[in-house]
RNA sequence: GCCGGUGUAGCUCAGUUGGUUAGAGCACGCGGCUCAUAUCCGCGUUGUCCGGGGUUCAAGUCCCUGCACCGGCACCA
């Protein structure tokens, strides 16, 4: 049987799952299950992130144990990932001892092969700012801010050769041009192994939390290293042989745009130095963007998409980023376009035909199908979509796929319109006709369900059972979703799988949560005994909001609260603008001559693409007064102008309503 | 300023390697059906495929150029 080894990015856990990643792992999950479906011997792994040195901030500062911490992440995210119902065979957390043992095992074979060395961190270091600093910021060879002198100093870092493996890679990217998908993300990565490669440092010095190097405990591997190596530990890498020979290497790694590069240079020259071989493909997935804006790490933006899963079960979301988002470019989430999505596909469509179909059956055959004849054109139209599906799945086009189901299911609406079974159920002597045609019609539902089990496997499984295909769920193939004019089939009747959603204020307003039925699959749920659907089977567990449907308040897994005396460090002022110019070639930055009260001041900020320079003439704003001066395009910055930051928007500068004079303590 | 992306119907978007009269869904209009979740089916309307130039027998698709929008970076501490 042929394997295909499949796994997602593993994530940070300085921050709670949401569409972005959900959608990465969707994506991962409905390829996984395609090729279990097309009969591959299919291993499907995740995991988390744990090594990284926020992680360790935070917990420290809440003196928590940092793993503590990691625990409870993790836990949320399975949480979540269980509500999506992806179906990844294992786990890893870079925390876990297997996968330290084989990270420490790769980097020993990386410097067997002697393409690891020593070597240090070398720059410029001043003391007062506590860090390094490059060349250009230094004004005559002086700190701008302490002018000072600053050292130069050395730290013990350890190298990576990876400038011995620009020619490797580009020798591997010709003879494999699958290797990185889409193009676009291929072509990036190409131009910058002809730009040649740097050696990379691979450790950090008096650090904690991490990896040790295995030769020398007092350096971590830097956490990037440590991240990529997961691919590999979590099929056995350094612990368990058999296992990784039976896996290893990947099939395919499933990663957001951004990553492509550590993926398709990094990883694969430090498998090629440890002698193994490297992932057949990377596929660099695009963004969702929510309405339009760019994800928000501010909890609310970004979570609310994952609201769908819980008044509909996570179907519908997945079918949703899957055919709506051409796979490789970036998509948009909005309530309209997924309330539309939602009744035209799922509830007027699929769902009532799957209604359409049983209601027939019962009503003129008592539930029981049997072919009397030769198929109808459907089993045509079938079979051309399962072929379109295979070259569209195959291909990782998961839009084009899931369409290829649909077009099944808009055959059998028309089929039925033309054929007009009631009409035919008048004239007894067309029984045969019938008989064969509403046969025909549950054979297209069938196929194209189990087109769908990828996206939809919930749901998908739930309409298999209705039309009568009892084949249990790990025995149905891809094989088998071709036309069979035989065998006698048992229809069952249920409540609407998806009834229709009328206004999207209704949609996401918490109220209509009771209006709404239970999704009626619930794959991670027990098997449903029952056929009702509508009863309250409760698949997800409660939701993460407040009782009155509010969105869950931010708390964030550490207490990162502050003191009122470490508030009162912060010394804010009102100050007046006095006069303002744009930095020259900067797109963001303003140079502003303030008055503070007392004295005057240049302050530098990235307010310009909000704000014409004259319109900030004359006005009052809130300023941090006792900030460290920073040096920005070459002019010192003494002082922070307050605005509001919305991700990806526009900056609202601090204001009053009244006039205050400038220099006023603000607290 | 540098790098990259996008620009196709009122809206959201498909359009593989250039190949007939440019597509889908939504919305809108008309008609039909009653098995169905007021669902389904048929027909119809809307296009300077961003502008300009070029290659070609043939360009939405390839090349050059201009414009607009988006993202990343340089700088938003």
């Amino acid at each position: 049987m042929p394997r295909f080894y499949i796994t997602t990015a593993i994530d940070y856990v300085n921050s709670r799952p949401h569409l972005g990643t959900a959608y990465e792992k969707i994506a991962a999950d409905v390829i996984a299950r395609y090729k279990r479906l097309a009969g591959f011997d299919t291993h499907f792994v995740m995991g988390n992130d744990e090594h990284s040195q926020n992680v360790f901030k935070k917990a420290r500062e809440n003196d928590e144990d940092p793993l503590a911490y990691c625990d409870r992440m993790a836990r949320e995210f399975l949480d979540v990932w269980q509500r999506l119902d992806l179906s990844f065979d294992d786990f890893i957390r870079t925390t876990e001892p297997r996968h330290k043992a084989g990270v420490q095992e790769l980097v020993r074979r990386m410097t067997a092969a002697g393409d690891i060395y020593e070597g240090h961190y070398e720059g410029w270091y001043c003391v007062s700012c506590e860090a390094f600093k490059q060349e250009k910021d230094l004004v005559d060879g002086l700190c701008p801010i302490h002018r000072t002198k600053p050292d130069w100093i050395r730290e013990k870092n350890y190298f990576f050769r990876l400038s011995n493996y620009t020619q490797p890679l580009l020798e591997h990217f010709q003879a494999q041009p699958e290797f990185v998908v889409p193009d676009v993300r291929r072509n990036e990565i190409l131009r910058l192994l002809e730009g040649g490669l740097d050696d990379i440092s691979v450790s950090r010095a008096g650090q904690a939390w991490g990896i040790p190097m295995p030769e020398d405990p007092s350096s971590v591997i830097y956490v990037w290293v440590d991240a990529l190596i997961n691919y590999a530990t979590a099929v056995g890498f350094g612990t368990d042989t058999l296992l990784f020979e039976q896996w290893w290497p990947a099939d395919l790694h499933v990663i957001g745009k951004d990553i492509t590069r550590f993926h398709c240079v990094i990883w694969p020259a430090m498998l090629m130095s440890a002698g193994l071989p490297v992932p057949r493909a990377v596929f660099g997935h695009g963004w969702v963007h929510f309405r339009g804006e760019k994800m928000s790490k501010s909890l609310g933006t970004a979570i609310e998409p994952l609201d769908a899963v819980q008044r509909f079960g996570p179907d519908p979301l997945r079918l949703y980023l899957v055919k709506e988002i051409a796979f490789g470019s970036d998509g948009d989430f909005t309530w309209e376009r997924f309330e539309e999505r939602y009744n035209v596909d799922l509830a007027n469509n699929l769902g009532n035909l799957v209604s359409r179909v049983a209601t027939m059956a019962e009503k003129y055959r008592e539930g029981r199908l049997a072919p009397a004849g030769e198929p109808g054109r459907l089993a045509e139209i079938a079979t051309s979509a399962l072929a379109e599906y295979r070259q569209q799945m195959d291909r990782f086009a998961l839009e084009g796929g899931a369409a290829a189901a649909f077009r099944i299911v808009d055959a059998a609406n028309e089929y039925i319109a033309s054929t007009e079974p009631w009409a035919i159920a008048r004239d007894a002597s067309r029984g045969a006709e019938l008989s064969q045609v509403l046969f025909d019609v549950a054979e297209a539902v069938r196929i194209a369900a189990v087109m769908l089990l990828p996206m939809i496997p919930g749901s998908a499984r739930e309409i298999l059972r209705r039309v009568g295909d009892g084949t249990p769920p790990d025995r149905i193939t891809l094989d088998g979703a071709v036309w069979r004019n035989a065998g006698e089939r048992v229809l069952i009747k249920g409540a609407a799988l998806w009834p229709r959603v009328e206004t999207n204020q209704k949609l996401r307003s918490p109220s209509v949560k009771e209006n709404v039925p239970t999704p009626p699959t619930a794959p991670w749920a027990p098997p449903v005994a029952s056929p009702s659907t509508s009863e309250a089977v409760t698949p997800l567990s409660p939701p993460a909001t407040t009782d009155n449907g509010a969105p869950p308040p931010a708390a964030s897994p550490v207490d990162s609260r502050i003191t009122i005396d470490d508030f009162m460090k912060v010394d804010l002022r009102v100050a007046k603008v006095l006069a303002a110019e744009k930095v020259p070639n900067s797109r963001k930055l303003v140079k502003l001559s303030i008055d503070v009260g007392t004295e005057q001041r240049t302050l530098v900020a990235g307010i310009a693409e909000a704000y014409e320079p004259e319109q900030l003439v004359g006005r009052t704003i809130v300023m941090v007064f006792n900030l460290k001066p920073a040096k920005l395009m070459g002019i010192e910055s003494n002082g922070m102008v307050l605005a509001a930051s919305p991700d990806g928007g526009k900056p609202t500068l601090v204001g009053f309503n009244a006039d205050v004079p400038a220099g006023t303590r603000v607290r």
